[in-house]
DNA sequence: TAATAATTGTTATTATGATAACAGTTTTGA
DNA sequence: TCAAAACTGTTATCATAATAACAATTATTA
């Protein structure tokens, strides 16, 4: 029963699973060591500014991928729960430099290790090449509906 | 400069910047066609039902990797409009059957071409072979993700 | 220089995602 | 048989996604 096109898979949809499984485990394991009490995405957050601090939150939009107005209600949050600050920039009197406080950067510590541990157990059976291969196809099929449908990545 | 491990990728996130484009895209086509009376999501069940109708709501949560109290609330929108319709089942008084009205049928053939061109344009540069490798490697990490974490999918 | 456009962050609204708790119904098992 | 467990759908709550509209500020350009 060879295949006779393309058309015998949504790829879409397939990566739509895998995306949805990989997300079902991120909440299941930071449940399941505590640390939910702040939520899968404002994690992100925190580990973005791990990586670099000081960010304002057009950039924080970009990176991950989100909506300003999203990125003002998650800040704002993070703001409250005491793991984040905003600052004016002196500059360009716009913008709001987004900071982490030291309880910030440790909840963020904490989280890495969780992470690490889902994309091994991803890839446990991936060798070297499969991974180069799955990324290749990945970026592949991204920048095509991107350039096709004119979205911004 | 050889990469010296799979630590290299985090194919979690190529996976969620893939599904976030596609999904971008979906709503960029919608409207773009004038089909954004209603969303994704809910063209999501329309086009499960013109498959097979007469499903019950868990059946589509499931089906759709959906929490019933959404499909709940997701089955009332698409009824208001008028585009399906529930009916008891005599058998077992829990159940409620859905099924598409002869409006929501045609709203569903409406989107069909558009998925199937996204479908068509994510993949233009890639082989069949391409195709059943990155279908094959998702699956892969999905079970991979799903065993450990023990996701239902 | 002054009008115009673009940028940054905010507020508001509708829909979806995740979770907990519930009533009604059916199945299971002592 | 009958009490307990499981199933189906619902309601409620909080957080996120997408969009539109807005004020304040900065950049552009006529």
């Amino acid at each position: 029963m060879a295949k006779s096109n393309n058309n015998d898979y949504d790829i879409g949809l397939e990566i739509a699973f895998a995306s949805s499984a990989y997300r079902a485990a991120g909440l299941k394991t930071l449940k399941a060591h505590g640390q939910d009490d702040i939520t899968r995405e404002q994690y992100g957050i925190l580990v973005l500014l791990s990586l670099g601090d000081g960010l304002y939150q057009t950039q924080i939009a970009n990176i991950l991928g989100k909506d300003r107005p999203n990125i003002t209600r998650m800040i704002d949050i993070l703001e409250t729960k005491g793991l984040i600050r905003r600052e004016k920039d002196t500059d360009n009197r716009r913008i709001l430099k987004v900071f982490l406080t030291e309880t910030g950067r440790k909840k963020a510590e904490k989280v890495k290790p969780l992470k690490e541990r889902m994309n091994k157990a991803q890839c446990k059976d991936l060798s070297d090449e499969d991974i180069e291969i799955l990324v290749t196809l990945l970026r592949k099929v991204r920048k095509n509906i991107a350039e096709e449908y004119k979205i911004e990545i």
